[in-house]
DNA sequence: AGTATTTTACGTATTTATACTTAATTTATT
DNA sequence: AATAAATTAAGTATAAATACGTAAAATACT
């Protein structure tokens, strides 16, 4: 079985070393080319070809999930796994959406990056045990992702504060008033306040519709 | 921080031994009861109240699945993780439906295991890097999973007339019990018995969970 | 025809949520 | 340092939901 070949891009030098470091001593992997940002990523796929790419999420000129997402058009047999520190949903959906073969954390330890890179040439998707939960809600809650719904002013119609989206979670737990207070240690009055005016955001008028357009809205 | 309490239910003493074994090392973590079957898991849950319980997904009298669904009427702390040699789509997704916090595959390692339980016990999800193939593609190709065709009892156990359904599916859409009195020409009393029954049916005590559940179960 | 289930609905009491307003603190932002 | 935004929380009033128990009709099932 001949190496698995590897294109790492990341924009700080040292990353890439640690990683290469770490997969130096499986020895049926190899790191064949590395690149600084997202176009030079593309170009080196381009010209070398390798199994699989692997591109952080942030990097200049194109993001990883840009980069992810062309990737098929410059070398259509790589897969592109993307390299994040954040387990943000919005990302782990965007990278699925761009076709990635993987989603993997910064805190990925040593064996794990290497078995998901095995897994991922052998052909099947691997994403990161912190960012199953991700996957799994997404599923349960049953709405398939529509890729990015383009998050310009909606957001801002509909602009929850954090705590209010801490709040609207615990209510969507199924918590009481009372149980939400005391695990904030804050008052029953507070929460009701923080609830009406989530209510008068949302434009609802009962805490079932605040549930039900929360979710559909996706405002958590 | 106290410590994370498990019970590991698995009908292979060896297998029992091993895990515990495995676990031993690790001092936030403690295995404080054991079962053979999946009757004697819920019981002993019920008893012991742990945090998380490991059921393996082959087991006598009941399987992981199953317990893992009927778990929350035992012991409403616990957090289910399934145990399992496969990757079958099946399982997995039963495994999501039955409300499971995690699902694992026999061969994770130390590390991954322990990482994984703590997660749980943080209230995060975690499916082996091994089986988020599943759930990625699964959300890809859109088809959201349409809990398993007929679950023999567990629709007697939540079995709510045809009027109990509906009016719960007028408390879904948001409706107010006013609202659907009126709709249905029925004194605001009757609804609110009616949901008063359904609530009890569903053992749950506001109108958030009994929506939750009853989007979980679907049972409408 | 007789029994079981479902649907309807009242009583009574308690609790919780809704609907606003106002306002004192914190925390961010410029 | 000044302004803006977010968090906290009170007042006051009304409306609605929750928690049972009880029970008369209407339907369904054998």
């Amino acid at each position: 079985m001949s190496k698995i070949n590897i294109v790492l891009a990341d924009d700080h030098v040292l990353v890439r070393n640690g990683i290469k470091a770490m997969l130096e001593s499986e020895n049926d992997i190899r790191v064949i080319g590395e690149a600084g940002d997202g176009n030079e990523a593309l170009e080196t796929a381009k010209t070398l070809k390798p199994d699989i790419v692997v591109l952080d999420i942030r990097m200049p000129n194109m993001t990883g999930l840009e980069a992810a997402a062309k990737l098929k058009s410059y070398s259509p047999g790589s897969k592109a796994v993307i390299l994040s520190m954040h387990d943000s949903e919005e990302y782990v959906l965007q990278a699925l959406d761009a076709g990635a073969y993987g989603y993997l954390l910064k805190d990925t330890d040593k064996n794990e990056f290497i078995k998901a890179l095995k897994q991922i040439h052998g052909g099947t998707k691997y994403f990161s045990g912190g960012v199953s939960n991700v996957l799994a809600n997404r599923l349960l809650h049953t709405k398939p992702y529509t890729s990015a719904p383009a998050p310009t002013q909606k957001d801002d119609q509909y602009h929850l504060t954090k705590r209010e989206k801490e709040i609207l979670g615990l209510v969507i737990d199924g918590k009481h008033n009372k149980e939400i207070a005391d695990s904030l240690s804050k008052s029953v009055r507070t929460i009701e306040t923080h609830r009406f005016n989530i209510m008068k955001k949302l434009e609802v008028n009962n805490a079932v519709d605040m549930v039900n357009k929360a979710v559909k809205e996706n405002l958590l």
